[in-house]
DNA sequence: TTGTTCGTACGAAATATTTCCTACCTTTAG
DNA sequence: CTAAAGGTAGGAAATATTTCGTACGAACAA
């Protein structure tokens, strides 16, 4: 079977790196992307970019505008709903289900810094009141 | 460059699912693995399954007495390292390596329902006292 | 004008992952 | 003993993902 066009888009590990940049820094071009990935991330050709840019457009992943040469691509995906249904879908594989499992983790996580761990404790604290 | 044998192993989406049942409910035949693979999650032929676990043993994944015909199966990594290490790896592709954005996810997710919420919110407690 | 640079398109290769077919061996029911 | 059931091994195929070579057009500097 090819690769699903239609149904709910699951980004790749690659591709979630390409929409990471895109929704950090806004529609850019191809060159822009991928010189974010080689400097952040990792070494990777510009035409290898460019590929995975035009088949994530193909999966509806990306918009195009193409009316000047140098191609500006954008989000097609909104970055929290893309997230949530990642977050979504790792809960249920590694915590089945259990978004508190999931915090139990990151609480007995020695890489869990302390200062991030007073972060989460602050936030909740918000939700309280917020409730 | 060919599987690499000696690094760090990062189980694929599958080799998780074989993990889940062994950490669960222990040492187990490819038999048992691959019938709970296909009441709780989807169908797949028994020599699939096979295939994958003998893979991991090679991989050094899993660790496999031989002795007996029905070979028996047992995780060679601990759950909570393993976890740990691939919830590491999430939050630094999806959330920069923060946390708490993390948990900042889980609190505006619809999905997450207010008993999880509940039950974040007292683990947290819990860790004050603690302290 | 001309060549160098920068862009896109497209196909194919390389890699990774998953699935299953076939062969063959062991155990067990009859 | 013999056949059926159930086990492993291994290779190949199917699928998914990632990477890049080549061709070729547009922009631009000299």
């Amino acid at each position: 079977m090819k690769a699903e066009i239609n149904k709910k888009a699951e980004p790749t590990k690659s591709e979630l790196e390409i929409l990471q940049v895109l929704w950090k820094h806004g529609p850019s071009t191809v060159r822009f992307v991928n010189d974010q990935l080689n400097e952040m991330k990792r070494s990777v050709q510009y035409t290898s970019t460019l590929k995975l840019m035009q088949i994530m457009v193909e999966k509806k992943m990306l918009d195009r505008d193409d009316t000047n040469m140098k191609h500006i691509y954008r989000p097609a995906v909104e970055e929290q709903k893309t997230k949530a249904f990642l977050l979504e879908k790792f809960i249920d594989a590694m915590y089945n289900g259990s978004a508190s499992n999931l915090v139990l983790q990151l609480l007995g996580n020695k890489k869990t810094s302390r200062k991030e761990l007073q972060a989460i404790k602050e936030l909740l604290e918000q939700m309280d009141k917020g409730k």
